[in-house]
DNA sequence: TTTTATACTGTATAAATATATAGTATTTTT
DNA sequence: AAAAATACTATATATTTATACAGTATAAAA
C-alpha cells in the first residue's frame, strides 16, 4: 500500500471519525471545517489523492459519497467461531460455526479470519484454558515455536510447532500430554494458521 | 422498545441495508426507489416514525443525516484500555487511557466498562500474563472469590477478593506473591470492578 | 367519537453539496 | 530540468437533498 502524506491522514482520520461519532461520512465543507481550510477544493484534491491511492471510494454525484476501502468484512468485523468438535472439523464451512462476533481488527497484530474454541487441557501451563477462544490467521507461513492450527490426517489441534527437515514437532504445554512426531515422508499435516491472540470469558 | 410496522421495519432495512452496501445512509429519494414511493414524504414521514420510536436518530440539515441508534458499537461499543502504571492510576480519566477498542458486547456475560492492562506475574498460575487485557464490569458488588480491581490506600488491583465481616482478602494467583490482608476498620478498600473476560495479544 | 398514528401522492423550494475551473507555491519524482 | 504530485485559496454553479405544505384514505387508540 502507498504511503498517506501527513494531510491525507489526517484527512482519512477526519473521514472516520465523522462514521464513528455521527454514523455517516463528512461532506467537503466539514473537512475543511475540522482541519482549517478554506477552499471545499482543498479536501476534493486530497479526498481524490486518498481515491488514486484506493484508500476510499468516492461515489459520484451523492453527498457525503465517501466509503473508507478495505474495512475487512464490510461490517466492520464479524469473525466466525469454530468449535474444535469431532477431529479434522476445523474449517469455515458453516455448519462449524458457532456464532459470529465482532472485534476491532486492529485489536490483534495480524488480521483474525477465525476463533478457534478450545478443547482439552494441552495448552493450559502456558495459560490457554478450554474455552477460551483462539484467534487465528490463516497462513500456511509459520516460525518454529508459533502456535498453530494444524491438521494432521486424523485430527485438528492447537499446538506449539517446530519443524526440522522432514520432521514436525507439536508441543503442547502441558507435562500429561505427550508431543506428537509427524514424519512428513510417511503422514501428511497442514498448517491452517497461527494464533494471534485470544479471548476468554469469566 | 415500541413494535415497529411492517413498513417501518422495510425503511429500517433499507437503511442498514445502504450502510452496509454503500458505506452512507441513503436520501429520501433513494429509500422511494428502493421501496416503490412516488413521493419523498413517503419516506419522510416513515423516518420521522422511526425517530420518534428512538430506532434512528436524524441530523437536521444534513443530507444522509440519518444514524441507527442502540447499534452496539454506535461508538458505544469503544471500551477504553488502561494501563496500570503507577499506584492508585485505575480510573477512566482520559489521560490513562492507553487507546480504545471496538468489542461486541454481547461478548461477554455483563457489560465491559473498561480493559485493565495487567502488569505483573501476580495471577500467573490462572491463565493471566503481563499485559493481558482484563474486561472490567464496573460494580461494587462482588461474590466471595470474583477476580475483582481493588483500590486500598495505596494501590490497584487485581486479585481475587474474599470478604468476611470486616476482613477482605486479596488472594493472588502466584505461590511467590503473598495473600493481602486488610482490617477495613484501620483500612479504607474500594471494589472498583470485577473481572469478566480478558484479551491477550500474542 | 374524536383524535392520533399509519401510509401514502404531489408539488415546491431553500439549503446543502459535489464538483468544475482558475490560480499560486512547494516538494517530489523522473 | 521538466513533469507530476502535493497543498492549498477563491469563486461559481448545477444538482442533490432535506423539508415544508397541501391533500387523501385507513386503521388504531383514547
Amino acid at each position: 500500500m502507498k504511503d498517506l502524506t501527513a494531510q491525507q491522514s489526517k484527512v482519512l482520520n477526519c473521514i472516520e471519525e465523522s462514521i464513528n461519532k455521527t454514523g455517516f461520512p463528512p461532506t467537503r465543507a466539514e473537512i475543511c471545517q475540522k482541519l482549517g481550510f478554506k477552499s471545499p477544493n482543498a479536501a476534493e484534491s486530497h479526498l481524490r489523492a486518498l481515491e488514486k491511492k484506493d484508500i476510499i471510494s468516492i461515489a459520484g454525484g451523492s453527498s457525503r459519497g465517501i466509503s473508507i476501502k478495505n474495512k475487512k468484512s464490510s461490517s466492520g468485523g464479524s469473525v466466525p467461531v469454530i468449535g474444535l468438535v469431532a477431529a479434522g472439523s476445523a474449517t469455515l464451512a458453516s455448519e462449524n460455526i458457532e456464532r459470529e462476533i465482532n472485534v476491532d481488527p486492529s485489536l490483534f497484530s495480524r488480521n483474525v479470519d477465525y476463533f478457534l474454541k478450545v478443547k482439552g487441557l494441552s495448552m493450559i501451563e502456558d495459560g490457554i484454558y478450554e474455552d477460551d477462544l483462539v484467534a487465528i490467521h490463516k497462513t500456511n507461513d509459520f516460525k518454529n515455536g508459533d502456535l498453530a492450527v494444524v491438521r494432521t490426517e486424523d485430527d485438528v489441534t492447537l499446538k506449539y510447532i517446530f519443524k526440522e527437515n522432514h520432521k514436525l514437532l507439536l508441543k503442547p504445554a502441558n507435562k500429561n500430554y505427550d508431543p506428537i512426531h509427524i514424519d512428513l515422508r510417511n503422514e501428511s499435516a497442514e498448517v491452517e494458521g497461527i494464533s494471534v491472540g485470544l479471548i476468554r470469558k469469566n
